[in-house]
DNA sequence: GGAATAGTGTCTGTGAGACAGTATAGG
DNA sequence: CCTATACTGTCTCACAGACACTATTCC
């Protein structure tokens, strides 16, 4: 019953939204193309699934190529496939999204075997038109960082935006930048505080340059904020959306 | 730099879990496989993705095939892509999974062009072991269900396993059977109705075999629910979960 | 009247939002 | 002392969980 006539064979991308919070900006990795389509455009790492590999496996290679991160030591999550037939004008392509969380960590200068990536500030890509960035990327990237957004609600991945070792204040400025508005610093430290493995405290102090020294924690084992710690409802996006991207 | 020798190319399917309410069951639509491989197994449905279709055409279509659905006219949402390199035998096919959620609908009957896809219990599979269906589906089944539940306490899209009309006590009873245990009567029903834009009321009523007439509502424009209906702690899987399946 | 289901009211504890005050560092 | 940052305390309101009562139908 299955007509196997006009079957399609496809090319299989990975292709990375890689999130950071630096200079009080929410900023992404971006590459920019150096071949035909798309060519001098800014775009998302990625690449083409190779043999024997998994999706994971794929990201984790291709970050390291692209950009020299090693993706085995950060957030990596899946996020949405892009399949739409002329996405791509080489053909069929079809991409896996993943998201990628990392600490502002320095990057490999260019002209080493990584590729010339670059911390660009996300604003500009989330407000102006699409063709700011090649193929849909521009599409990918909003998606990827209301995914992002959501997830800080609900989880406790804002920690993979911190170094090893953080503050509550750093942790707080990850929410802040992430989400484009302040948050009340005291109820802000009793909710993370609060929940129950989400911080583990070190015993070791930070020094600032001026003012009392704040203490340091760890990550804790849990993965799921409960309760969540939800947006003000008329500082998000309209409150009627899909649940997840189209 | 990037090295385009061991590229891949691959068959790209649309895998679909279908899950109603039925007898106060979650149930899900399978179909039995009539060709290798995993001849005569229980199966998702689903197919190859065809020229000039997206993603979600080509569920749609996939739907109407199997089982003679409209997927026009359900909710319909795109999970996650499985791509493991050997979760097909033929060879290298990646896997995009949708969830698709269905009022009681009868089935057309087998012997027709669809297929013969039956309603069957969901227990079992998210139970058992995974070779009771053809693939990775159980897998998928499993990832698809958690998303359901998770879906029920965030977004309204309970109303899509229930009628055009129906009662705050079917929505309850959604809940429940997808959820597992009982909700309270009372205050579920004080939460959906004070949900802005969750129901509409018809003015319409329902009379039962015996007891009190129930008054009858349509889904409303709202998408999110906003405070969310959470789950009780302790009657769902491991608090401490990824965000999303690996 | 009884039985069964629909719907409302009330109390209580938890937690979020708002805001004031205390603690500890450097200068 | 002052300033800047870290952290704690308190009040109020919204809401979830628990539970009792009233309402409307068929018999």
């Amino acid at each position: 019953m299955t007509k196997q006539r006009p079957r399609i064979v496809a090319s299989v991308t990975v292709d990375l939204v890689v999130l950071t919070v630096r200079d009080d900006q929410l900023q992404v990795l971006l590459i920019e193309r150096g071949k035909e389509p798309f060519l001098g455009h800014r775009a998302l790492p990625g690449g083409f699934l190779r043999e024997g590999e998994d999706l994971r496996q794929a990201a984790i290679r291709e970050l390291g190529e692209e950009t020299g991160l090693d993706g085995s030591r950060l957030h990596l999550e899946q996020l949405h496939t892009y399949a739409a037939p002329d996405r791509d004008p080489r053909g069929r392509v079809v991409t896996i999204a993943y998201l990628a969380i990392a600490p502002d960590l320095p990057l490999p200068h260019a002209g080493t075997d990584a590729r010339h990536a670059v911390w660009t500030a996300a604003g500009p890509y989330l407000e102006g038109p699409d063709d700011l960035l090649a193929f849909d990327h521009a599409r990918i990237l909003r998606d990827a960082v209301e995914q992002a957004r959501t997830q800080l609600e609900y989880t406790t991945v804002a920690t993979a935006f911190c170094e090893e070792q953080f503050t509550v204040s750093d942790l707080r400025h990850v929410y802040e930048t992430v989400w484009g508005y302040r948050v009340d610093p005291r109820n802000f430290h009793r909710k993370v505080i609060g929940a129950a493995g989400f911080l583990v405290p070190t015993g070791e102090r930070r020094l600032p340059d001026l003012g009392r020294p704040a203490a340091l924690y760890r990550r804790g084992q849990a993965r799921l904020l409960n309760p969540p710690m939800l947006r003000a409802e008329d500082k998000r996006g309209p409150g009627i959306t899909p649940a997840g991207p189209a």
